[in-house]
DNA sequence: CAATTGTACATAACACTGTTATATTAAATA
DNA sequence: TATTTAATATAACAGTGTTATGTACAATTG
């Protein structure tokens, strides 16, 4: 990649950081990197160029926090350790967290490229839950399976983004998601538990 | 209400039923109500309150979508109504449901009278889903329950207004969730069963 | 009734957005 | 050296929400 191009990338992606969606104007980010706004578009797609790269780099980050060493583990624990990775990162990008679902800017559209790793990511997704299921489960099965734990889990995130969430006064919100859950893994080992 | 507010309320809901959010811009509101940009601001406080109006809107027909007549049914057929009912409305009212939830536009803040409907319609969700709870639960563990069910629900629509529902063929999205959610209140049924 | 006040309106402007046409400069190739 | 290509700068265009200014009409008051 260019050096400008990086550089132009790497604006964005701390202006992003620092105030969401709201901070990142054209002319903003070719001014935080030095460069005319006329470079936004010869070295991206215009905005759009700019918010798919980010949209990347959201999925990417989804990716990171659901894998890790596997080890001397069994299937609940693991799904569980993905679950606080996801939680985890959502707290800490939450900028990233909002464009990736569309919680930023309703006028923009993921390009065919971006939608392909954000698919990409919703497979790994797949490969973590589906060791809740019988090894011989189909695909039909395990994509109904990680949907499941995706929409608990990202309803639990896309709400405590919501106004609502201040009825709460404790402040222990992802841990009664990780209670819900549990209890959820534990319906579907006990639905789908091979009869011995 | 005065007529020209009602005129000018009508027309920004039908704009916005029609395109959304991006079809609601104050010039074109003004246009179609037949009035001058600035009757928006002497009618209403400018875009917010615009929108703060369809946010109450929303949430009304959320707190219209959950409840009815609960007779002769059983606690588990009285929220899987509401689910339904719920979905339902997502779908129908697609403009309202994303502007409740932040996916429209992420400049606007509900003002405190608007927070307070939301606030409403999440009592009566509580109201609804505390049925399946002992009858002596008392509030924290029902708002626990409320949110419970309210984020898995949620999830699942607002990961269906996502790219990546393209990846499943088959379109039947909400049955997949109403069976999802069936088995976790059979779960939530047995954990709080009044042991006898 | 006449005078004053206040409200609704229209026009225009401001500051901002993403995007693009035009012109200019520097670099690389023939 | 001459020509073509790439990157840049300036300015403009069509939008956005919002507001200041000026005007017409209605209501209230002396």
């Amino acid at each position: 990649m260019n050096i400008t191009k990086r550089k132009i990338l790497s604006a964005a992606s701390e202006l992003f950081l620092a105030g969401g969606i709201a901070a990142l104007s054209v002319r903003s980010i070719a001014k935080e990197a030095g460069v005319s706004t006329i470079g936004i578009y010869s070295h991206f797609n215009g905005k759009e160029g700019i918010l798919d790269e980010l949209y990347i780099q959201g999925f990417e980050l989804v990716m990171q926090a659901i894998q890790f060493e596997q080890e001397k583990l069994t299937a609940k624990q693991i799904v569980l350790r993905a679950i606080k990775g996801y939680f985890a990162m959502a707290e800490a990008h939450e900028g990233h967290y909002r464009l990736i679902f569309g919680e930023s800017d309703s006028r923009y559209a993921p390009s065919d490229e971006a939608k392909a790793v954000a698919e990409t990511a919703f497979g790994t997704l797949i490969k973590v839950t589906a060791l809740l299921l019988p090894q011989d489960a189909n695909l039909a099965l395990k994509q109904k399976n990680a949907l499941e734990i995706w929409a608990f889990l990202h309803g639990y995130v896309s709400l405590k983004h919501h106004a609502v969430a201040s009825v709460f006064q404790t402040p222990n919100w992802y841990s009664l998601a990780e209670e819900a859950l549990a209890m959820h893994i534990d319906a579907i080992l006990a639905k789908y538990a091979v009869q011995s």
